[in-house]
RNA sequence: CGCGGGGUGGAGCAGUUCGGUAGCUCGUCAGGCUCAUAACCUGAAGGUCGCAGGUUCAAAUCCUGCCCCCGCAACCA
């Protein structure tokens, strides 16, 4: 009697192969593997898609600088990637690159589409062109005196023409489904305020872009004319529908387009609130139902750069945390959708409150207690259900009511609350006393804590795979806890022997997050 | 009138959409406990929520005006 399962779709950006790996990247993805891990144990069909964006006049010039083909520059700089999320244990369905050749098919027959539908145009494009570096620049790419920044010299006015994009076409068919919610094609646009500066932008009026380069061969080859190639706007974006199997696996297409949720960095929210909408709306495709872009972070107050040499790099998180301390920090660290600032000092700061103190200590309490009294051996007796419940309902409100609008800081305080609840009533109850005065009413709580933690670990799972899994065995606690949490999720139900049961063995263990005392 | 973000107890932040006991973490002080990772639990001190008006029975929250701070070249999530 399997339930059919609702699809949901989730991206993050491909990212640009010209970087190496860092925290910026890795929240991102971070983020959305927790939501897609998230929405899999709520039974959801999940498709999750990462990848690198590849092509480009800058791939080329780095490439050139070491020595490298381009190819082979991206091979090296995606396997980054790839490493960085095996390292962060993240479950993406697929990785895609722009370079392949599925993608290559659906870049070329978006284009094509476009043209046929008449949505393409031939224009010369008229721009200030560096002959030592040959390529266009734009004003804002020159220093102050306009001159360019490799060879100090000032660019000529050159043209080229180009393939251009009817995009000022779509300004009010974007308006209508970004502004109307009741549209059928609504797009929705979250923070709020990122929203109000995109309508804001739209209303200013929209320019046709320019879909192709002339001098740019490493891309993907216009269809319809070889000797330009198709510019990042199509390349870049449509990675989307690839993954999903556009165009040629239809039922894939069909099954999991368009997206449930774009994520991505608040830089690149304009191409995809604008852009990428009107190629889809170009060639026929549904709009994405919701896109959702997040902040910067600082250091220290200083903003992330290569130049700054202040980028934060995943191994060293994970040399210092640990994986699922990572995922856990990084994520909640600050508010989803605006700026923050983070430093070590901080993150390690949350590190000793949150799981060293909080979680980590309550787990070593309990299981030297079940040691010390039980010798590891789960009573066998009916235990009191209150505490469980109650942290039941509370961390099944909290993660409903803020896991879809991807607010995992407040997630994550719900989660000490409730860790804090438990550890509270240890205190209450004092069972070191009980030891000595009442041991049967020293099972009954000794046992509640068990079933209290391993709901909490269930709903740790998104966050700290791993760790979760852990505590589970750790509590004794009977099954895999993937498909048990999937079960209670669905039907909320606790027995009355619980998760941990009664005659089963819990585990000792290692201290799951020792304190850091230095910074 | 360029655009946007922000100003909340000592520090860092939430809360502002849909007005009604100002919440969290850290720090400070005083207790408690010993099962535990110098952890955990309880209590206290500390805020006219940037300023000035207005609306209201009631405003951090709505309206008006003002002041101050930050970002808006590139790298880049």
């Amino acid at each position: 009697m399997k339930e059919k399962q609702i699809k949901f779709y989730i991206t993050t950006p491909i990212y640009y192969v010209n970087d190496i790996p860092h925290i910026g990247h890795s929240y991102t993805t971070i983020v959305a593997d927790i939501v897609a891990r998230w929405k899999r144990l709520n039974n959801y069909d999940v498709f999750f898609l990462t990848g690198t964006d590849e092509h480009g006049i800058k791939i080329v010039d780095t490439a050139k600088d070491k020595a490298l083909t381009p190819k082979e520059l991206c091979d090296r700089m995606s396997l980054k990637f790839i490493e960085t999320w095996k390292l962060f244990n993240i479950s993406y369905t697929d990785f895609i690159r722009t370079t392949e050749y599925r993608h290559a098919i659906a870049v070329e027959k978006i284009m094509q589409s476009l043209f046929d539908n008449g949505l393409i145009f031939k224009k010369k494009y008229e721009g200030l062109y560096c002959i030592g570096c040959e390529r266009f620049y734009a004003q804002k790419d020159l220093d102050e005196n306009g001159y360019c920044y490799f060879h100090k010299t000032k660019p000529l006015l050159q043209s080229e023409e180009n393939y251009f994009f009817k995009l000022s076409y779509f300004r009010n068919k974007l308006l209508n489904r970004i502004t109307d919610s009741t549209h059928k094609e609504y797009m929705e646009i979250q923070p709020e305020e990122r929203r109000n500066e995109i309508i804001g932008k739209l209303e200013l009026g929209l320019e046709d872009v320019s879909f192709s380069r002339m001098a740019v061969k490493w891309g993907v080859p216009l269809p319809f004319d070889k000797t330009q190639t198709v510019y990042v706007w199509v390349d870049a974006l449509i990675n989307y529908a690839t993954g999903v199997g556009y165009p040629e696996n239809k039922y894939k297409l069909q099954k999991y387009w368009p997206a449930d949720i774009h994520l991505m960095a608040k830089d690149i929210l304009w191409f995809h609130c604008v852009i990428l909408p009107a190629i889809l709306l170009g060639v026929g495709l549904p709009l994405p139902k919701k896109i959702y872009s997040h902040g910067f972070f600082t250091l220290n107050g200083y903003k992330m750069s290569k130049s700054l040499g202040n980028i934060i790099s995943p191994k060293e998180l994970v040399d210092k945390y640990g994986v699922d301390a990572s995922r856990y920090l990084i994520a909640t660290v600050m508010p989803f959708g605006s700026d923050g600032n983070i430093s070590w000092q901080e993150l390690t700061l949350k590190y000793n409150t949150d799981l060293a103190n909080n979680l980590g200590n309550l787990i070593s309490r309990i299981t030297k207690m079940a040691e010390k009294y039980f010798n590891l051996c789960i009573p066998n007796v009916d235990f009191d259900l209150k505490l469980t419940k109650n942290i039941a309902t509370i961390l099944k409100e909290g993660f409903i009511k803020n896991m879809d609008n991807m607010q995992l800081h407040k997630v994550a305080e719900i989660l000490q609350s409730a860790i804090t609840l438990v550890n509270r009533q240890i205190e209450i109850d004092t069972p070191w006393k009980l030891a000595k005065t009442d041991i049967d009413k020293l099972a009954i709580c000794v046992y509640s804590y068990l079933q209290a933690v391993d709901i909490i670990a269930m709903y740790l799972l998104p966050f700290m795979p791993t760790i979760s899994n852990k505590i589970w065995l750790i509590m004794g606690a009977s099954g895999d806890i993937n498909e048990i949490a999937k079960k209670y999720f669905a039907d909320n139900i606790i027995h009355k022997r619980g998760f941990s049961k009664g005659g089963s063995r819990m585990q000792l263990s290692e201290i799951l997050f020792p304190r850091i005392n230095k910074l």
